[in-house]
DNA sequence: CCTCTTAGCGTATAATCTACCCTAACAAAA
DNA sequence: TTTTGTTAGGGTAGATTATACGCTAAGAGG
């Protein structure tokens, strides 16, 4: 079996985004082609002279307006099948791009960013929408299975670092925070202990401010403190694979 | 820019092994070649028809000899600096595989393996070398980019998963265990407690064997329990990222 | 038989988790 | 104005777990 040189490289990225409610993810809209599924993840061929995180961040912009700063991005797996994209699928690749290639190897990203107004009017303007991610049938070429694997990674991520804070408004209520642990990892959580534990943990600033005009007493905004969890990340080192260690 | 068709994918593997010393890693030494240095990791162009786990087990058989059930594999990150190959590396590429490839894109693999006198013997005779992690100094191209990289992935997995089985004998003794910890994170633990619990995790199966011939009292070999594990595993959810998480 | 070394049991204390108690504060309904 | 529904957020008892460390056991070698 030769080497092999005449094959493309893109990426694919999971957005993920959370409106208080449910965890969505960011779809795009292709034209119709015979009988292919219509819904794809945001993703493009590889360009000359771009590392993959660029192409990513490049395909990112397009897709939402925004910029580097503003996104949370993380390679994930590549997906290598030599027939993960063939027959109509490759075609159409091949027609969109004015290429000639005979196989695509993509790597999967995931992606967080903040929901707001802005965010959202500027991707339904794209054609792009926002589903939520119960809701989602069925994807472009094997894009169900990276999105699959990217929550996976999604899930793992919230319970190992503070990714959490990348899907939540710059101020958010601590009761914010916990129904969103409670999306993603579909669980339910006791109040009272949350609290306690995420401030204990010492990454959360009081900001003062205070909810307005909602029926019932208003929850303290709060803010995530990067700089002390940094500085705590550099003073510990933990064995997690069974349950909780010291040293 | 152009979309890139005329690239190259390769895999490149960081083999682990554990002598109960220390922590090595496996090179290759390549002819020389003016001034490329000559150690670098075991690797490979991707081939038609192959994803890239195949390819990277394909590499690790031929380097040691094992194959895929012996082999803890995992693929981390992608190296894909445009110009991480290139002038003399490319050129020696070009030339090894009679291609013409203009960019390696590569993705990153770390093994694990059991390292036995059978699997030493065939990699020395194979012209491989089992260098100390400490005693590395130059490799080829990004290589030690890589291996540092892959070096922060088993310390990453060494605290969340039950990966340092993967380094040692099928039966082994919680002092080897031990000692397997100390030297991939760089600490020091207290036995009695490191024993305590090891054991209360319900992974470890006593053998009833003990050691022979040692200037001590000789200790029992346990052996790693998969199954208990996995059902573990299924059983329990972990908030890591501020210490421990129960709900 | 003394020494050196590691195995492996046990225990006291500190820290943390969990499951609840409670009241406070607001809007909207009555 | 009072009642009702809702979430905020302080507190505490009891179970569980981590940590530090004392101690004896069991071998080899001098």
């Amino acid at each position: 079996m030769p080497v092999q040189t005449n094959q493309s490289l893109s990426v694919d990225c999971a957005v993920f985004g959370f409106d208080g409610e449910t965890l969505k993810v960011l779809l795009i809209e292709r034209a119709a082609h015979r009988s292919l599924d219509r819904l794809k993840l945001p993703g493009s061929m590889i360009l000359e002279n771009e590392t993959l995180p660029e192409a990513a961040y490049r395909v990112l912009e397009e897709a939402t307006g925004l910029l580097k700063r503003d996104l949370y991005l993380k390679q994930m797996e590549i997906f290598s099948d030599p027939n993960r994209v063939s027959g109509e699928e490759l075609e159409w690749i091949n027609r969109k791009h004015g290429i000639n290639t005979v196989r695509v190897v993509t790597v999967g990203f995931y992606a967080l960013l903040k929901l707001d107004r802005r965010t959202t009017d500027y991707t339904t303007k794209k054609g792009a929408q926002w589903v939520p991610i119960d809701a989602i049938q069925r994807l472009a070429m094997d894009h169900k299975e990276i999105l699959s694997s990217a929550l996976g990674y999604l899930c793992r991520e919230m319970q190992q670092s503070p990714v959490a804070f990348e899907l939540l408004p710059k101020k958010f209520t601590i009761r914010a925070l916990q129904r969103l642990f409670e999306a993603v990892l579909g669980i339910e959580i006791d109040n009272r202990n949350f609290r306690k534990k995420m401030l204990s943990s010492g990454f959360l600033l009081a900001t003062g401010e205070k909810e307005e005009r909602v029926a019932h007493k208003p929850a303290e905004y709060y803010t995530f403190d990067r700089n002390a969890y940094r500085r705590a990340l550099k003073a510990k080192l933990k064995m997690g694979f069974i349950d909780n260690w010291r040293y």
